[in-house]
DNA sequence: GCCCGTCAAGGAGTA
DNA sequence: TACTCCTTGACGGGC
């Protein structure tokens, strides 16, 4: 099995940010579109300069901030992101497409598509626009939006309705950017299973959410199921170790992953699949990824091709 | 330069 | 109905 291994939109190592903020509350005392205009000029240039240090690095795959553009989503702020950034959006994608990244973006938990409140619905579905309007002006081929089920509101089946209701109201092209998730406290694997069969799209397994909520099939009962909803594409995971056995700090992630159990996840999914992209989701992002590289060099016989890139018999 | 309160979002639980 | 907590990184005032 080939694995590639990435990180989120933060590294601990290069000291810039690609989510500074302007806040709703700041902008109405100033209404500085100058100071906007900068930020955003300023978090692009830090994305850029993000991926030339993954590059560097041979990083092949990397999340995004959702915090690109600052008030985009604001109904009450009339901004466009895309024209004036000509510039910024080429010089991004043409770093993208020289190094091959994989790339996606990981819209957050309070992008609530199954919300019981249309004024929810309609805004999410606004967040999902302006994560698809992203990717499309940095040239993305695969586009890829992962998203959490949402509100359990209802009861799950109702829940789960909603969701695939919601879903069909998204423009077709946003459609099919959708993976869903696990999480932690409601929706299972099981569930993701249900409704990828229903919306035909692909499932992130995130093995740290599945071992806080385990839904009844087994590991060699779902595996083959996620990995065939990728239809040959390389699947996309997400691994983190618990900051605690505590289980009031299970959920939460560990500055770093347990190599060993990071191990254990490898040998099971292995069988499953040729190839896999996992995210690394610690505290210590990158850091924490190249600690994990040098435990993994030193605990087993992974052959590696490149600083993240390894195979395993 | 560090510390800590604030901001921003929606859901869910409690009073 | 109103509140508090959850989560997270950035921001900014105070010292």
């Amino acid at each position: 099995m080939n694995v590639r291994l990435g990180y989120a939109c933060i590294s601990e190592t290069v000291n810039i940010t690609t989510s500074s903020s302007y806040t709703y509350t700041n902008y109405c005392k100033e209404k500085d579109e100058k100071k906007l205009d900068r930020i955003i000029r300023s978090n692009f240039l830090s994305l850029y300069e993000l991926l030339k240090y993954n590059e560097k690095n041979n990083i092949h795959f990397y999340r995004m901030s959702s915090n690109l553009v600052p008030l985009a989503t604001k109904k009450e702020v009339i901004l466009d992101y895309i024209t004036p950034y000509q510039e910024e959006y080429q010089k991004i994608k043409e770093q993208i497409i020289k190094t091959k990244i994989r790339i996606d973006f990981h819209p957050n938990e309070y992008c609530v598509l199954n919300s019981i409140k249309k004024e929810v619905v309609n805004q999410s579905i606004e967040i999902l626009k302006y994560h698809y309007r992203i990717l499309e002006a940095l040239g993305i081929k695969e586009k890829i939006l992962v998203l959490h089920i949402g509100s359990l509101s209802g009861g799950k089946k109702a829940a789960i309705t909603r969701f695939c209701n919601s879903f069909h109201q998204l423009e077709k092209k946003i459609q099919k950017a959708i993976a869903i998730e696990n999480d932690d406290k409601v929706f299972t694997i099981d569930d993701c299973i249900e409704i990828s069969n229903r919306l035909n799209i692909p499932i992130v397994l995130d093995y740290h959410h599945h071992l806080c909520n385990k839904g009844t099939l087994t590991e060699e009962e779902f595996l083959p199921q996620v990995i065939a909803t990728w239809k040959g594409k390389i699947p996309k995971m997400h691994f983190s170790s618990p900051k605690n056995r505590k289980p009031s700090e299970i959920r939460s992630h560990h500055d770093y992953i347990d190599p060993d159990a990071f191990i254990h996840f490898l040998e099971t999914i292995k069988s499953y699949t040729k190839k896999v992209d996992i995210m690394i989701e610690a505290k210590k992002k990158d850091e924490a990824m190249f600690r994990l590289i040098r435990q993994l060099k030193y605990k087993t016989n992974y052959v590696f091709a490149d600083e993240t890139t390894f195979f395993i018999e």
